[in-house]
DNA sequence: TAGATTGTTAATCGATTAACAATC
DNA sequence: TAGATTGTTAATCGATTAACAATC
């Protein structure tokens, strides 16, 4: 990739660490209070050695022969990704993947709210779902850089993307999670994450397709 | 990874082609009808020779000096993931995510329809999304087998996952789509796709969050 | 103590990038 | 033809895996 920023943290660990955070969560309920790599591994089937080397990312340091304290390292990946100060964002797009993203309330839990949501169609401005508001578009970048928000995503259709995106980057939106299957142009100094969800159908199924060519998929129940 | 298929197509390729399908999709309309890898490069910020690589995995050839036809380029990925025949799915739980992949017709596009829906809640049983009818979960597993469903999407809450899988499984499906954030134990031969929004969501304020710290961000709009 | 686990350094593996000959 | 682009082989880079000493 050109023009790659230079993070010091691998992209692949911190995808993992979500995922550590969910599993020790769990078992933070189920009554347990240490864990070692070699538990996690088993289940999330990740080999030990990469599990110690991403939880040592956060900061945290296990004691040898032990293991971790699980609410320690709950915390610490709190802290690494700064969950504990919320962070507020508009939403541009009030269709269904926009009213999910509304709804979910499971973001909090990552320091994330969807504070405001925009749209064009006359039909759904000053609607309300899940206590916000739709407002219309053209209230968007003067309400953005009045409320100081840095943080946008993008549910609207393909060819309303770009223009969303550039009214937020008016605004001074410098993270964009952006679920259209466009190309989005951003200056420099703007970071896009794309979650286009048919890149992981995509995957889904040329896997499955090679399983069932190779012949080694499963044919009927267990037994 | 511990059990690692083995698939002979690099999974980071597997995510650039349909991205490079949705472009050269747009391209298309836009009027053009041959494209370089340095002109895809350029939109799509990638390397060329990687571009290269990556199509030449669909089976292309393309012309030295010329290019690409993208029409032929366009059919060759569509034949490289099967989206010419149709893969019918089962949902479970018809919550917000859940209706909107319910309602969300892009898929098709994809060769992917979900055709049935599945629910505990008596408040949504019976009612229709998208065309799609709402039925009780204790049909699923019969169902699944009966109409032969290979893939499963699972849209349930954390606790009720694990159980919608075990029913899948049972019902013979052996993909599953998971978007809910918990982890999910199956047997061999069975491939799933998680896709935990929270993941890219870490991602994003990570590098935001080093972003800010480098000083580095815009600090006002372009001038 | 003995065994298990951490943390770290070295080796391996795979994907990306660079180099370049072949081609229209 | 000259220049641009493909396709392929080699070099580089980065992440994963293996090895092992330190530790409780």
């Amino acid at each position: 990739m050109i023009n790659k920023p230079e993070f010091s943290i691998p992209e692949p660990t911190l995808r993992r660490l979500p995922r550590y955070y969910n599993y020790l969560k769990e078992l933070l309920k189920s009554g347990r209070e240490i864990v070692s790599c070699t538990h996690i591994g088993k289940d999330l089937d990740l080999d030990p050695p990469q599990i110690r080397k991403d939880l040592a990312y956060t900061g945290i340091r296990g004691v040898p022969k032990v293991g971790y304290q699980i609410e320690v390292l709950l915390n610490s990946i709190e802290e690494f990704f700064g969950w504990n100060n919320m962070d507020e964002a508009f939403l541009v797009g009030v269709g269904n993947m926009g009213r999910a993203l509304i709804d979910y309330q499971g973001f909090r839990r990552y320091g994330f709210k969807i504070v405001a949501a925009f749209d064009n169609s006359p039909d759904i401005i000053g609607k309300t779902f899940g206590g916000v508001e739709v407002l219309p578009l053209s209230k968007l970048t003067n309400l953005c850089s009045r409320m100081n928000i840095k943080i946008g995503v993008i549910t609207t259709p393909d060819h309303a993307a770009q223009e969303a995106a550039d009214m937020m980057i008016a605004g001074g939106i410098i993270g964009i999670w952006n679920f259209a299957p466009a190309e989005i142009r951003t200056p420099e100094g703007v970071i896009v994450q794309n979650e286009n969800l048919a890149t992981g159908l995509a995957v889904l199924s040329k896997k499955l397709q090679i399983l069932k060519q190779s012949g080694k998929f499963r044919q009927e129940v267990d037994q």
